[in-house]
This record gives structure tokens, sequence and C-alpha cells, in this order.
DNA sequence: GTTTCATGTAACGTCAAATATTACGTAACT
DNA sequence: AGTTACGTAATATTTGACGTTACATGAAAC
């Protein structure tokens, strides 16, 4: 299966832009993910739906952070961002005929959803602000790995 | 991204497996487990060359436990297989050159890592007996979902 | 000993999900 | 008007899991 990056990149770009004090274009945020203009958009629209991000169109415009970074987990973009599945294995049937299997849906069902919750418990715990403090003091390196990064 | 579900199945040939006094052909299970004979003997095949399973070529031969389902865990299947990713979302570079990137990185696979091992400890909780007992008392009904089921 | 049953395995085909791309529309600034 | 930038539908590509075909090998039955 390929797996689903898109928390960790658009983390990748929030980070960025929180410390930028102009909109972002989605073709600058395209180039330091390393990915397409249209898939920033689409991603990252799905945050600006919920209040997280503000969009300005024409020259000058672009992305820029709506909210407070204290208050944005990242369970919540996870949540956001929809991904379906967290585990790259599974069931085969989801509701099986079979009593043998059904006690095997339910042993493995079980000891996945307490990964899960524990996952998503974790995720709650770490806000946009907690990414900032990790690095900070080491800004200038950290801008200087894109090129044409916020000045 | 398709889900691997390989552990599930093949703990549900495993279980059918146990209660067997004879052999089963990959191509039985395979119709049991809704899936291709090639396939079964694939997977499986990794299961056998661990000694936990036997099989025994030409006519009335097949597959059989060759272990104490006692002393299998869902955990020891899980890395017989070799599932790869455990996680249906990671991060989109494995080293990046950006720290900001790599403090992102850092904080959701310490996140990810604590998860996994719970689902790794709990499915070293649990061996193939226990699955075995979860269903007793119904084996009759168990059986009776699969046409030509052992007798 | 040859026919049949069954596994062993390489090679290739299919399918679904994530991501990428193309194309075109709309709004804003100059 | 022309340029910049987002919005979004439609389509293509990629990747990994799974399925399928084909053929080889070994064991039993006759």
């Amino acid at each position: 299966m390929k797996r689903d990056s898109r928390l960790s990149w658009v983390l990748h770009a929030l980070l960025h832009m929180s410390q930028a004090d102009r909109s972002i274009t989605s073709d600058q945020l395209a180039g330091w993910m390393d990915t397409n203009p249209v898939v920033v958009r689409r991603t990252m629209g799905l945050l600006r739906d919920e209040g997280l991000l503000a969009t300005v169109k024409g020259p000058g415009g672009g992305w820029s952070l709506a909210c407070d970074p204290e208050k944005v987990t990242l369970r919540r973009l996870h949540e956001i961002l929809g991904d379906g599945n967290l585990f790259a294995i599974g069931v085969k049937t989801e509701t099986p005929s079979c009593l043998v299997e059904a006690a095997v849906n339910r042993r493995l069902t079980s000891a996945m959803a307490e990964a899960e919750a524990l996952l998503l418990a974790r995720l709650g715990e770490i806000t946009l602000a907690d990414l900032l403090a990790d690095f900070a003091g080491e800004d200038g390196a950290a801008f200087a790995t894109h090129r044409d990064g916020p000045s």
C-alpha cells in the first residue's frame, strides 16, 4: 500500500507558514513540499474549510495561517484530512459468516483499536506550537534548506 | 491503499486446520478463504519455512499444523509474514534535509512507534490456542459455514 | 512406469488508493 | 485587458496487494 503522507507534509507546510509574515502561494509550497500545486490546494483546502487557513486570490495572494498554533493538535489535522484507514493491515472480511473468522476478527480489531486509540491520543497531545518549539533557535538553518524560503 | 489481510485469513486457515484430523489442500483452503491456491501456497509457505506448518505432496497431501497452538502468538505470525508497514500513514521524506520537516518526522514517527509497540505487545499476548478457545462450544456452527469443511 | 494429485515458484495481470497532471473557470490586483 | 493566484473536475500515473497462468517437481495409485 502507498502510505498517506499528507499529514506529514501539511504539518511541514503549516510550520513554515506560521513563521512567514506574508501569504505563500501553492506553487511555492508545492516546490518546498516536493509535490504539485493542485495537490496543495486540494489538501490544504480541507483545512481552509475548517477555518484553519485563509486564502487570497490574485497577485500577492496565497495561503496564510488563520488559527492559533497553540490550539491546533495533530489529531485535529489528521481528522480533517480524513485518512480512512490508519493501518496498512486489516481483516479480510468485515462481516464474516464463519464463526472462526469472526473470532479472529474480534481479536485483531480489538488490538488494532487499542493501538489506534493510543496513536490518536498522542496526536491529540501535540500542537503546532509544540512543533514550532522543537526547532526554536535553529530557524535560520531550517529556512536555509528551502531555496527562496520566507525571508 | 489496499490493506494487507494476510494475517487475518492465515489465522482463519490455521484455526480450521488445527481442528482437522487430516491435511488440507491449497485448493480447499483457497475456497474457504476466498482467495487463490497460489496465494495460499505463497503465504503459508512462509510459515512452513519457519517450521509452523508441514506440507506433503501428492494424493492425500496438503497442509497440516506442525506446531503447538499454545506457543504461537499472533505477533510471531505477523513477523513471519513480514508486513512491512503497519500504518497506512507515514512521513513524506524519510531523511529530510529541512530541519522543520525533520522535527515533524520525529514527532510523528515517535507517536507511531508507541502505537506500533502497543499493537505488537497485544499481538504477542494472543496465541492460536486463545483463538481456538474463543469459539469453543460452537464448533459445529463454525464448520457449517464452509461447505465441504473438515468432517 | 505412467497417470494423477498436489505443492513450488516464476512471470505476468488486475485492482484500488494515493498522488500527479491537465485543463479550464473565477476572483483580485495593476 | 492582462497577469496572478486559487478552485475544481477530469484524467493519468504510480505503487503495492492480490490474482492468475504456466510449468516444474515429487509422491502415491494403478
